[in-house]
DNA sequence: AAGTCGGGGCG
DNA sequence: CGCCCAGACTT
């Protein structure tokens, strides 16, 4: 009868790189525990895996459980999707913000009904000629909806690699291929899921190194100094504040109208203590971006 | 490289 | 109250 072999031996050697085989390894045995049950894990609709990834940029991910489940019901296809008004799909996006993405998601569930003949596509190159979806979001589609060996690299991942694989600041650049190097041979999407719920539970921007189950295997923990992590990967920026801004007024706007049209002058409490150039500027912008259209004085979602 | 784009939760 | 978030797109 063999012993169990060593599992959680320290990982990371005296030059302070970690041993990325040996970080796989672990991280891959540990998966099964810090797995967190996502309806879109797993789905076998890589539809609904597309509109999770856009409704979790820059969004964190308990907010956009809910909103997915409805939007799932509401389009359960790229079809059904491109077939709706934009109008029926902001209605659709309430609670998640960020209404540019819904308007891209809106486009790209259009360029899939129109050239991709309603299916999701599963390279990567295809995957990035749809709006709204950038590099994370192309190579997490292909590895989540169809398996395809490609890294992700998004803020948790960027995190995970400055901190615990290399412990020093890395540029983007570097950190996309450090995440390469890292990528397994197989199981990528269960190891791609794995990078996220470390990041999004452990690794965090506020690190819980006292419950990570990968403490021991942590270059920057086993070896000190400075987190790296902070703009590293230029996954994330510090962003200026949200009371009184814009982004904050647009939300408002965007809120009433899902109600129906209204009057400039029924958009008043929208505008609190905004003088009247400004609210025309946010008014504007939102026209510009294609999610409100005006006719006279009144101003209802775009319906496209 | 820098701006812009939501909104709520949490320490 | 300040920070943070499975980024993308424009300028």
């Amino acid at each position: 009868m063999s012993s169990p072999r060593r599992v959680d031996a320290p990982t990371v050697t005296t030059s302070g790189r970690n041993d990325f085989t040996a970080f796989r390894r672990e991280l891959r045995r540990v998966a099964p525990q810090i797995t967190r049950a996502l309806p879109w894990i797993n789905h076998e609709s890589p539809w609904a895996v597309l509109v999770s990834e856009v409704m979790l940029q820059q969004t964190q991910t308990a907010r956009v459980v809910e909103p997915w489940s409805r939007f799932m019901e509401r389009f359960p296809t790229p079809r059904s999707c491109a077939d709706a008004s934009l109008a029926d799909v902001l209605t659709a996006w309430r609670g998640l913000g960020y209404h540019r993405r819904a308007k891209a998601l809106h486009e790209a569930a259009r360029v899939l009904r129109d050239e991709f003949n309603g299916v999701v596509p599963t390279d990567v190159a295809a995957l990035r000629r749809l709006p709204g979806v950038g590099e994370y979001t192309a190579n997490a589609v292909a590895s989540f909806a169809f398996g395809q060996p490609v890294a992700v690299l998004d803020t948790n991942v960027g995190r995970v690699i400055a901190r615990a694989l290399v412990n020093r600041r890395v540029r983007p650049s570097e950190a996309k291929s450090l995440a390469a190097e890292l990528r397994p041979r197989t199981n990528v999407a269960a190891f791609n899921q794995a990078m996220l719920d470390l990041g999004a539970q452990f690794c965090r921007a506020t690190p819980r190194c006292a419950q990570c189950p990968l403490e021991r295997h942590c270059a920057w923990r086993q070896r000190g100094g400075d987190d790296p992590a902070p703009l590293s990967a230029g996954v994330s920026r510090p962003q200026p504040r949200f009371e009184g801004s814009n982004r904050q007024l647009r939300g408002r706007v965007l809120n009433a109208l899902r109600d129906g049209p209204h009057s400039r002058r029924q958009l008043t409490p929208s505008f609190a203590g905004v003088t009247a150039p400004r609210r025309d500027e946010v008014l504007a912008s939102l026209v510009r971006d294609g999610l409100v259209t005006r006719r006279a004085q009144t101003y209802s979602l775009a319906r496209e």
